[in-house]
DNA sequence: CGTAAAGTTTTAATTCATTCAATGATGCTA
DNA sequence: TAGCATCATTGAATGAATTAAAACTTTACG
């Protein structure tokens, strides 16, 4: 009846990875320093403390007692779900066509010339891997 | 106190926007039948009325009358809002690094030959264009 | 004209995402 | 050990997104 829950973290939860990917694991209190910092988005404790809780339930992170607190590490890794993410959106808007996607890509973002050699240099290898 | 409204599409708002792109103006039934077929969304006729008008009020489409119903179009184009999605992405995950992200999904997803072929002559042209 | 069909607006319900206060538990320290 | 500080759980409020019924308006036609 209505929208089903996402399969990919949030907008909220995206960050909190993003501070757990950079260290882990932390404490409550850090991941919440580091938010502020990082994401700009100033939480109180209790908030934070529910986030947390929920990607627990969800399976995005994990949770040790470390002394008397708990802290909180990834179960998840960066590649994984950006290329969820990635993949969500070049299906949704792109009929799935990677390079549909790059062109659009390459033509809204602005490429320097030695990001675009990168890119090039990305694109053999990846070719040889393919033989 | 909660989440702000999302300066993009939501996804059934790129479902509309993807059935208009490629046809428009199309009166509510035909929206309604579109929607159905290319994205599985069996949506009531008031389901989708309601969309369209909250998608001309976030001034995403306009309509005209035209005959005794209402015709809706698009007010916005695919690549601008292909360029929004990709940008916002590569800015939360990617931090504004166009390589990284293409790195990815050359990683993430499967690129058979011809579609890396296809992938370098867009780099080797826009290299070109650079000059 | 009277009324049925087609179309539109209004109202509302549900679920997810986000936020946090209030309450409960635990442990440290004077 | 009494009380404070720290940490955790529970309950709940708010707004966005999605879905749709009900009520209202307009148009076509016998």
């Amino acid at each position: 009846m209505t929208r089903p829950q996402s399969e990919h973290p949030t907008a909220l939860e995206l960050e909190i990875l993003k501070v757990l990917w950079e260290e882990a694991p932390l404490p409550v209190r850090e991941v919440q320093g580091r938010l502020a910092e990082q994401a700009g988005r100033k939480l109180t404790y209790s908030s934070v403390i529910t986030m947390l809780n929920i990607m627990v339930r969800k399976g995005y992170l994990r949770r040790q007692k470390q002394g008397k607190a708990f802290f909180y590490s990834p179960k998840v890794d960066k590649q994984q779900i950006s290329g969820g993410l990635l993949g969500d959106l070049m299906a949704r808007l792109f009929d799935d066509e990677p390079s549909a996607m790059i062109l659009n890509l390459l033509e809204s973002a602005e490429l320097d010339a030695d990001e675009l050699s990168e890119v090039r240099k990305l694109i053999n290898r990846k070719s040889k891997e393919q033989q």
